[in-house]
DNA sequence: CGGGGTCTTGATAGCTCTCAAGGGTCGTGG
DNA sequence: CCACGACCCTTGAGAGCTATCAAGACCCCG
């Protein structure tokens, strides 16, 4: 596990960020826009395998990510090792260390990662002018909120099959807004992680994705997974899909 | 599954909640409360197994448990049930469904229990002209997803006899911290009820709590469980406890 | 007194874990 | 260039945990 290289100054002005134009997120006002540029400090870029936020940190910063893969997790004392859920372009890094207090899990780069660094100590400040912002920070928070939820009907109460669909077809329609993937998805993962999401041994795992593969649905290639059918996927795990409407981007 | 039994007149002022004084809760200043207090319109009451929302449900209300235990909960197609979480006196109800507008999760009331009726529509109001409020809403909603985070962890990666040692350790904690209990606390439960939170099938579970059982550390006294020793349930579960500390009560 | 809900227990089937071993790729150092 | 280690993916076999099936006790209530 490297350490996250340092900071370097901000380099995409808000004004002129990609994610922002993807019909995913809605548009924001002018002086909303302003304070969201005003409000961060800056960037910061990671490798796979980079310590973003650790467990019991007290510090811990608020970022949203710019690009690349992340993903929460917490451990047990022997060391078992749960994935909470992943975290894609436009979403929040470390909200629940900056409104409580103490982080309680722990968040990993996926992939190369680049991340906007806002000044924590401001979002009071956030809170007080601009109330719309406030709601679309309760929002990300209720948004994050209803993905726990399914997937805690997943690892409850589906099959292994069934949550190892689920969690790739989760991941695809996820891809998919964020604007990643042209044509075939790829998503970069290895067994571990997936064993590590579904709550199951990386043997038992490996056996999983196989019957996926022999039937089509996705493609391993090694470090990462090709989705070949996401349509099936959702319906082998009997998901509806996410509903998922336009956000906010903070 | 019996109705909601319809809303009568507000009974208790927020300026005489029983819960406010308890420790756990923050005091609020005087706007906060009085703006809390015209926040609330009324109370409604529900017995056990009442359905409180549905899934689905587009115009769900906002509600805070003034007093009983209650659940939520989703279902696959099949009729599989998830429990996601429980609530008690003192929590939000419905705020997935008054923030994104549309509810993903059902809740069913576990006790005969009385709740606080909001006004949905005034939540704009609430972060336009109490920013600290807004802040504590988002607080709570942090909150939900710490102990959602910690159920992950329990069902992906415990065994059977830990998870059920975490649930009740966990919600013996919950109930401690808003007063219930006097000496031994009761959780109102069935073993049906505690099989759909872990996971398991609801033979194991009555075989895993026999166990907890034995060790004297809870009894089943049919339809709830007294719990006999949470400090050793913790640890056989390897939890730490849940570093509760004093929240706003809205 | 019957019926429904809850709790209990034993037996068997089936799913998942652990153990074990091997192949592949990649980067590093001899 | 090749050996080597580290990491990742794969597969088989047997052990262990959990689900399902079945049956019965208990309680409350109509």
């Amino acid at each position: 596990m490297s350490l996250v290289l340092p900071s370097t100054g901000r380099r995409v002005p808000c004004e002129q960020c990609p994610l922002r134009p993807l019909p995913t997120f809605r548009d924001f006002t002018v002086p909303e826009l302003k304070f969201v540029s005003s409000f961060k400090t800056g960037e910061m870029t990671a490798e796979p395998g980079a310590a973003i936020v650790s467990e019991g940190a007290h510090s811990a910063h608020l970022y949203t990510v710019l690009s690349g893969w992340a993903f929460r997790f917490k451990t047990l004392d022997d060391g078992r090792r749960q994935i909470l859920n992943y975290l894609l372009p436009g979403d929040l890094v470390g909200l629940q260390g900056s409104i409580i207090g103490e982080m309680e899990h722990s968040v990993e780069a996926l992939s190369p990662l680049v991340l906007c660094v806002f000044q924590r100590d401001r979002l009071d400040e956030l809170f007080r002018n601009h109330p719309g912002l406030g709601f679309d920070v309760t929002w990300l928070a209720s948004r994050e909120e209803r993905m726990l939820d399914d997937h805690l009907l997943s690892l409850g109460r589906r099959t292994a099959i069934e949550r190892a669909a689920y969690l790739l077809a989760f991941l695809h329609e996820r891809a998919i807004a964020v604007g990643l993937g042209k044509g075939n998805v790829q998503i970069p993962l290895t067994q571990q992680h997936v064993a590590d999401t579904l709550g199951l041994s990386i043997v038992h795992t490996n056996k999983t994705l196989r019957k996926l593969t022999n039937r089509g649905l996705i493609r391993w290639l090694g470090r990462s997974c090709e989705i070949l059918d996401a349509g099936e996927l959702a319906r082998v795990a009997g998901w509806d899909g996410p509903a998922e409407r336009v956000r906010p981007l903070i």
